[in-house]
DNA sequence: AATGAACTTGTAACCGGTTACAATCGCAGA
DNA sequence: TCTGCGATTGTAACCGGTTACAAGTTCATT
């Protein structure tokens, strides 16, 4: 009833068990009688070899431990995608993790990696560089993606929220907006401090003006700081969010509210989620497929024993102009 | 250099591996001053037990595989993300296995999974019956979701889709819709092949015109099928899609053609993805989530050793009413 | 003081593979 | 026929934990 194990199909075969692992492993060092007398028994007894009992044998386990944040739609599914093909390809297995809370919650995440886990690829964008170091076994192959883990000698991943910004911020201008209001994500991550720094330097840049408001990368929050900013004494001519929900939730509000989107205001967001299209947002197109199939790819040449040079991989977004930031009435798609 | 072992921590802590062993895992017959000792020791050497090793003696990897077919966007993230919650609440972890070809890749597939995980979750909507059963190990507890595999004796999770579009069916008919026609999805998936059933049954029971035209799930199969129909000497007068993308093509379609909706045609999809909201689509909502969440509690149970009653779970889906299938001004959303 | 119950600790087998090393075998060359 | 070499196969240790069982302690009871 049980499953056979390598014993059995040894036993059966009339061989020693090494002769079993050395003719299913396809090395060379076998007879072809052996090999086919074992092959046939493994067959009959549709003998599979248990992972588990080979992975602490050869110290392998052909898994890599994916943490990621609580993240949600096209995001996840498009990281995870990502790194799925190039794992499956090179016949490595993805073990998830979700990360819910987020105090020392991730040192225990990182515990039970240990034993499972040939590498780690950890996207935790809210954690303090120091925890993170601390954590991380340093023995163990890690990718990190969005972090800010200076200190850390691991490679990592970036999105180049900067170039994102520089990009719709001076679109915007040259499109004669003049009055730039910036919606912020929250301050705890690091993606949103960039986008909110880069923002400032680039209306400084451009010599304009610019304001920041706060926000938390929801729709609703998107909603309230839209609200807010209609309400000022001067308000601004165009809205730089954050990202493509907080850009959402102000568009839906403005739009609500009677003010021309782009006429009166231009809004413009950051991620281009599927969403993004269908409402003809213009944003900052960040190809996250290809983040995770490049974390994965690092992090198996590492694992391959591939030295672990600590750069940083920035990526590029693409500005994707749409008509809510375009007055003309010829508003067209940037892309093919 | 190597991260430390349990007999490492044995030795420097002058007792034995068992009692190692059983002072970390909390065990009651061991003295306190034997199990500070040992804890001491341990976290020292920042000791990890090794997951792997463990799995082997215990014979529990307290990983569950998840085998999807290549699911997109918001599907594939809520799915996961619901068994997930319930996954690290138990203290069990995910291994993902998205599949993408769909030869016996899936045997393949299966097969790594041996002495990897507890329990599998499988759903494979294009797969027929026998494949399934003759590739599942009838030891290794599972549980399915959105499968035909009919003979077999495991727990089956499943949407309704019948009741989803006999809801959609009678709202339209209600609404005065009277020449229903239906966009299947591919005929070799399952779900796509029940709603296209359900919808004949459904306009045949209402007394009213229903005629059924392919398509593959996809927004473009969408835009094809509203262009045909459009040519149809005596066109429909309302569209029920296979699935909400379909229907966003359509709809997107129609409008550019200059087809009043729902004035002159309503559409509805199914799913419910986020899109819909904000294209304001008609749809029977799946709790995407829900499934996730109980196919793991399923599952876990049966790893547990209930018994696996080889029921089938329905999941009724929630009609919700949006404004393209609504002719009266006052359009308003069903939820909350 | 002896007996033994109850409890703590250690020894060693086991989970199911891989692999270093030894043993055996076949066969060519002397 | 004997030696020696290379190729095939077997033996047993090992990966890092858990746990049945034996051994050793402590302590109350008689």
């Amino acid at each position: 009833m049980a499953e056979a194990t390598i014993r059995d199909v040894a036993r059966l075969a009339g061989v020693s068990v090494a002769s079993v692992s050395r003719a299913l492993n396809g090395r060379e060092n076998v007879t072809a009688l052996l090999r086919e007398k074992v092959e046939a028994v493994a067959r009959q007894l549709s003998y599979v070899p248990h992972a588990g009992a080979r992975s602490l044998s050869m110290a392998r386990s052909h898994t890599i431990g994916v943490v990621l944040p609580d993240l949600h739609g096209e995001f996840f599914s498009e990281i995870v995608r990502g790194m799925d093909r190039e794992a499956s390809s090179r016949g490595l297995h993805l073990i998830l993790s979700n990360q819910h809370g987020q105090g020392d919650d991730a040192a225990q995440v990182l515990r039970a990696m240990r034993g499972r886990v040939d590498g780690l690829i950890v996207m935790a964008p809210e954690l303090l560089e120091s925890v993170l170091t601390d954590i991380l076994p340093p023995s163990l192959p890690a990718v990190l993606i969005n972090s800010c883990a200076a200190g850390d000698n691991r490679p990592r991943l970036r999105i180049d929220n900067r170039a994102g910004v520089d990009m719709i911020v001076e679109h915007l201008v040259d499109g004669g907006y003049r009055r730039l209001a910036h919606i912020a994500g929250p301050s705890t991550n690091l993606d949103a401090r960039e986008r909110s720094d880069g923002f400032m330097a680039a209306v400084a840049r451009c010599g304009v003006e610019g304001i920041v408001v706060p926000g938390n990368f929801s729709e609703e929050s998107g909603a309230g700081a839209a609200t807010n900013l209609l309400a000022l004494p001067d308000p601004p001519d165009a809205i730089v969010a954050a990202n493509d929900m907080m850009a959402i939730g102000c568009l839906l509000t403005l739009r609500a509210a009677g003010v021309a989107v782009p006429g009166t205001m231009a809004i413009a967001g950051f991620d281009d989620i599927p969403l993004a299209k269908y409402l003809e947002l213009t944003t900052a197109r960040v190809c996250i497929v290809d983040i995770g199939r490049r974390a994965l790819i690092r992090l198996a040449a590492m694992i391959d024993g591939e030295s672990a040079a600590a750069d940083v991989e920035l990526f590029a977004p693409e500005l994707v102009i749409r008509s809510t930031s375009v007055r003309t009435p010829a508003t067209s798609d940037a892309l093919s």
